[in-house]
DNA sequence: GGTGAAAAAGTCACCGC
DNA sequence: GCGGTGACTTTTTCACC
């Protein structure tokens, strides 16, 4: 993970439809080793795959919340967890400090999606002690493009 | 956006490099069409980009955490919201219901670094009255791929 | 890591339904 | 109007330097 790795990468997060000719520029180098150099971050799981950016409301998801969980002592979040991973409408399940376990983050169709999916779901699942339901009304800013810092080269 | 359109979609966000000739099986249309329809969703930005899903910990920002902010009565939420789109580290800034005013999502290198953007970045911020940090200590899931719901056709 | 040719994929004008 | 066909163009891949 040198400078031009990085470079490639950031230019990649822009714009994961680059070709390799606009990538070379960006890394200084020929075409081929352009191409070396992006089939290594792959091998390397730097890149864990290529996605589109969608939007959420023509995916006919435009409610996001979150729902942060408390769980009951002795209980399962390991199991909880594993439930979560299974639902595509939480994009995210993180556990979290605080006086919370978990923080789920939601999207869904509508309100009526988002009552019946944190009570059949949520707030069904074993061990669960209690809910607190938040709702985004906008988001100034939603992106998955990550900061990417001069780390140590591998 | 018919049965085609979000079949196109699903099999875009699972992975991205997929070519014309895989994606038109999924369609089941030619390759032409296929490649018109994949047009045609840039162009209505369905798909508002392309994009790489990166290692956070290889792009030197394993640190996750969310922090609420509440603001004074009569501060500039708009003025809080910029700056904060400003900054790489801040993934996400949504206005939520509730006790706070802004959730955002940081992506930092460590807490030193954490420690100092909320200082400097965050409370820093005029209007800015409280902030609650919380710190993701581990993420059983986190993608960026939306559930594409069956909405009515276009 | 660069070069260049072969292979593959994407693009586009035209045809047909 | 929407999709199929086939030729043309661009991009990617790969053996060799």
């Amino acid at each position: 993970m040198d400078e031009i790795d990085r470079n490639l990468v950031v230019a990649l997060q822009e714009n994961g439809a680059a070709g390799l000719a606009e990538l070379s520029k960006v890394a200084g180098l020929s075409v081929s080793a352009t191409a070396e150099r992006v089939k290594r971050l792959e091998e390397r799981a730097v890149i864990r795959g290529w996605r589109i950016d969608l939007d959420p409301i023509a995916a006919g998801c435009p409610l996001l919340a979150f729902v942060f969980v408390a769980m009951r002592p002795g209980a399962s979040d390991a199991g909880f967890a594993d439930a979560m991973r299974g639902h595509e409408a939480v994009l995210e399940c993180h556990t979290v400090t605080g006086a919370w376990c978990f923080l789920l983050k939601l999207r869904l169709a509508d309100i009526a999606a988002l009552e019946d999916f944190v009570s059949t779901k949520v707030r069904a699942q074993p061990g669960v002690e209690r809910t607190e339901t938040i709702l985004a009304l906008a988001s100034p800013k939603e992106t998955a493009i990550l900061p990417v810092a001069e780390a140590e080269e591998e």
